[in-house]
DNA sequence: GTCCATTGAATGAAGATTCAATCAGTTGCG
DNA sequence: CGCAACTGATTGAATCTTCATTCAATGGAC
């Protein structure tokens, strides 16, 4: 990943990797097949990390739909996810999906999944009342492809946008449908991330 | 942009591209003196394209601030330049870019100037009224976000989100913050991209 | 002494780049 | 007008580079 981050996905080469990881050129390529194989797992290995965390965050948050919104932000967009190490990894594994049936399927997998969970907590919201002309797929999609965004802004030019100023585009975002809940009074950035292991 | 779309950048070769344009290899090298420049020169291009279409598109939308940011949305995601040859060539471009000071410093320019007319654009409509405390930075940035993020769904999985349907959910995005301008009974799709030279 | 993990230089393939040869068009001359 | 020399564009096979991959040799643990 960090060779990846450094010299681009087109850019890399074993020898930067095994160097990067402090080991000879000659053990990766035992361990890892080939270089393809060891970047495929590589996304493997970050997807799987995301997922869990996006996971943990929603156990965490508990059944409050609100909160849930709140958290899969705090997470989407927090120091454990959004780095400059692993964004670029993102990129370039959505660069080279087109043409990679295997990487397209995990990425649909992904997505899939997390828009999905997002329409859920929108139903749930939208259920409480008050809600009833919303698109709630196109907003999960919306919230999806504003994170995806983010994610590309981030990774190519991270001074452009910071990451918090992500996070409070993404509460207005879901302000917008749901005023009440998300509305301006809310406090703006609940303290999810501050420290660790508190 | 064709052998970009079809084989994704790292796996780009000279060879690829020179068929496609049904040219020899000797000429592609002698005009682009090497692959890296071919490839800039691509970026370039389509970035000029882009510029230019939605200057025009801005133009002939004259000066309503709604008909502005529909014909943005409208351009971001028609048939012109939300093809499937050339959204891969952003990806790979993103993907590129974090490592290479040109690509970076030719997105932030695309990136900046298209936010800061976004963001005047919002600014005068809430200049006339009833929306007072508006992040209006944040619904800028957050517009740049959803259309990067909708291209990115679009080029790695075309058929898990239509073009239609984020075109929905931009405007949706612009009806959170804007309601009368944008509300549901603005008529759903303006028939901006229906035929060519009609 | 045996066995496995690890090294790193050697190998081979892929593909970018070069360039002598060819071709097409243009000019100048009889 | 026809022909030959000339010019620049174009070709594609040959070269040169860059790596991924391999593997004989080494090291260290049991």
């Amino acid at each position: 990943m960090k060779t990846i981050a450094r010299h681009g996905y087109a850019r890399t080469t074993m020898a930067h990797v095994a160097n990067a990881a402090g080991l000879s050129q000659g053990i990766v390529n035992f361990y890892f097949k080939t270089k393809e194989a060891l970047l495929y797992e590589t996304f493997v290995h970050l997807a799987d990390e995301y997922e869990t965390l996006i996971q943990e965050a929603l156990d965490r948050a508990g059944p409050d739909p609100v909160g849930a919104l709140m958290a899969m932000i705090e997470t989407d967009l927090g120091r454990e996810v959004c780095t400059s190490t692993k964004i670029p990894v993102w990129l370039a594994f959505w660069a080279e999906s087109r043409s990679r049936p295997k990487y397209r399927d995990l990425y649909r997998k992904l997505a899939d999944d997390y828009s999905r969970q997002v329409h859920e907590l929108c139903g749930k919201l939208a259920g409480r009342g008050g809600y009833e002309g919303l698109d709630l797929e196109a907003i999960a999609v919306g919230f999806v492809a504003l994170i995806d965004g983010f994610w590309v802004n981030l990774g190519v030019a991270p001074d452009v946008v910071e990451r918090e100023k992500a996070k409070a585009a993404c509460r207005a975002y879901f302000a917008g449908f749901f005023p009440a809940e998300f509305g301006p009074l809310v406090a703006p950035a609940a303290p999810t991330e501050s420290r660790k292991a508190g």
